[in-house]
DNA sequence: TCAATTAACTTTATCGATAACTTTTATGAA
DNA sequence: TTCATAAAAGTTATCGATAAAGTTAATTGA
């Protein structure tokens, strides 16, 4: 039933050449006469011939491909991410094999193995949130598989990074604020084990600091990076007897989390508490108050990661490398005092 | 400097056996005895065999992948479709190898080229806006790849489809505004040249005629799918003197542009107009008001598509076949009369 | 007891290409 | 005229597996 498949066998033995002749002539190879080559081009297309990747791969031990896995995908950041990471690859003529771990640090071995498996020529990660085990990233590097880390970095010697710049992005949050004009300022943060959190607490505290300004530590939680998250995280400031004037967020669901919080306690934003996070979506201009944020630019970042990752299979001896992208703040409505309205000229929507 | 890759030989000239034998143990075959299994397998283990996919899809004529086309990935309703698809694919130990056309009929032209030179197994493609030429699908036809098509069909003899009741879902809704009060209803639609333009204005068709009601055309104008076709689209309607009381919109982004002329004409929701849409989003939940609409399951049309192309892999002699995935409604704070209370019932976030 | 079967491997062919040589013919410089 | 070189192919080996058929020794069964 399986109609049979064109082979260049199929092309050369019609037109009485090798099978040679047509591989290179079909990859314009100058060896063959222009003649040649167009008679073969022609009767390739009139069959309806489409190279088998496999066969080629396997021969010529380059894949053209790159592994890309992620721990989710519908989630704004992510998406976004993999959309500029697709775009770049496609405009190097790369083609991507993306996995998703839905966060899951099993998964996400069995997905590399794969990729392994598929002698991708590189691999860009963003690692789950619960992965620990180095194992599998020294079976990468044994395999000789350059691998680059995005966003969500493990710091193994050897690996490359594209990450944001977390800690002065949050930096500049806060020490917006404060221009703004808040002194009480908490932190609805992230847990320290992975660099996405332990970073954004950095630049919290930097910022604090460089204006003198103590932590109030009941104003400080930690915890995840979900919506129930911001909602107990709130909470339990509240509780504390007192609030701050200003909340920052460890993420963006972090941050929706507060305005229900703050919504069921019959309080207002940015009246009773003002807020930023770390993170933009689209939710954050459609909530009201739309919300102001850190914003990380996902085009820059996918498009590094694809060039860093081809620059290592291109040059295999080459050093790692770390790149920082800057971050810039989107100012929508909340965190913007009226009495300083010089700030709206940033304003992005 | 690339570290020799493990192979099969590799293994089988340490144990002094055939490659052959290797092959077979480390598939489980029974022809190998326990013994030898077990001593191929921990050497396997030992020296980090990573098996060559590549080469056994090559000799086994099977990829065991099947490949994804989208039109884009940072959108709801295609992210959580293809995290559906990539879940079901994962429990039934498959592959999924995901391309983007980004809304670009050529692009997707050459990733269905690629999928095929790829030898994926099956393919399941969601077509872009602008799709017309069929040719590319006649190529897939001839090398005997199944095909489905997904959410966005085109009616092409031989393949199947999985796509929401676009109609009946329309209807649905329709028919609610209709319950909760409305006789004088608009609509916000997509083109006509695309399934799920075309099903939802029947649908439409459907629930006024059903229901006695005249379709003013004042209130009815078609176009794309985007928020500046809802901007544009209610500031037309606006423009020809009557509001209806409620209006349907073909997408989510539609009716977000509704929102934005709405507040811009300073009018209100949904007081002046009322608004539901087809198509959730995590917007619709956070917008004030929150946003009702017709829910597509794209967990279900995900795990439809994919064990439909599995049937046709697995039975490539099997006649189309074309799966209808019903809707729900899901109703927040528009289109809720308050003397309806009983609707309230239904709701859900 | 002897053909038939089975368990456990091995051999050979093949999948569809590319890489690296080699050959043949034509061309041109010395 | 002769030798070197270039143009345009052709040959052979190989990539790393699996499929299918073949081998051998041990077991079975009537």
């Amino acid at each position: 039933m399986k109609p049979k498949t064109i082979t260049l066998d199929d092309i050369a033995k019609r037109l009485n050449v090798s099978r040679v002749t047509v591989s290179k002539a079909l990859r314009g190879h100058p060896d063959i006469s222009k003649q040649t080559t167009e008679s073969i081009k022609n009767l390739a297309k009139e069959l309806g011939y489409t190279p088998n990747y496999m066969a080629r791969n396997l021969s010529s031990k380059k894949s053209h491909t790159i592994g890309l896995v992620v721990p989710k995908i519908a989630h704004f950041f992510f998406g976004s991410l993999i959309e500029a990471v697709y775009d770049t690859a496609f405009e190097n003529n790369y083609e991507i094999i993306l996995t998703v771990s839905q966060e899951n640090a099993e998964r996400e071995i069995k997905h590399l193995q794969t990729l392994l498996s598929m002698r991708v020529d590189g691999i860009i990660i963003s690692i789950s949130e619960f992965t620990k085990d180095i194992e599998i990233f020294n079976a990468v590097q044994k395999m000789g598989i350059p691998l680059v880390f995005v966003d969500r970095v493990m710091e193994i010697p050897g690996f490359s990074s594209v990450a944001v710049a977390d800690r002065t992005g949050t930096f500049k949050a806060i020490e917006h604020a404060i221009k703004v004009g808040y002194s009480k300022i908490g932190h609805i943060a992230g847990f320290d084990n992975i660099n996405i959190g332990n970073k954004r607490n950095l630049g919290f505290e930097d910022a604090m600091k460089h204006h003198n300004l103590a932590i109030n530590p009941n104003w400080v939680v930690q915890g995840g990076f979900g919506e129930e998250d911001g909602y107990n995280g709130f909470m339990k400031i509240y509780k504390s007897g007192s609030l701050p004037e200003f909340i920052f967020t460890v993420t963006y669901p972090v941050a929706l989390g507060v305005y229900a919080a703050v919504d069921d306690l019959g309080l207002e934003i940015p009246k009773d508490i003002d807020i930023m996070c770390f993170g933009n979506s689209d939710i954050n201009r459609f909530i009201s108050p739309s919300l102001s944020c850190v914003n990380q630019p996902t085009d820059k970042l996918g498009k590094s990661a694809v060039e860093l990752i081809l620059e290592h299979i291109n040059n295999p001896n080459m050093e790692e490398k770390h790149i920082e992208i800057e971050t810039d703040l989107i100012l929508r409505e909340t965190c913007v005092r009226n009495n300083l309205k010089s700030d709206l000229a940033e304003i992005q929507i």
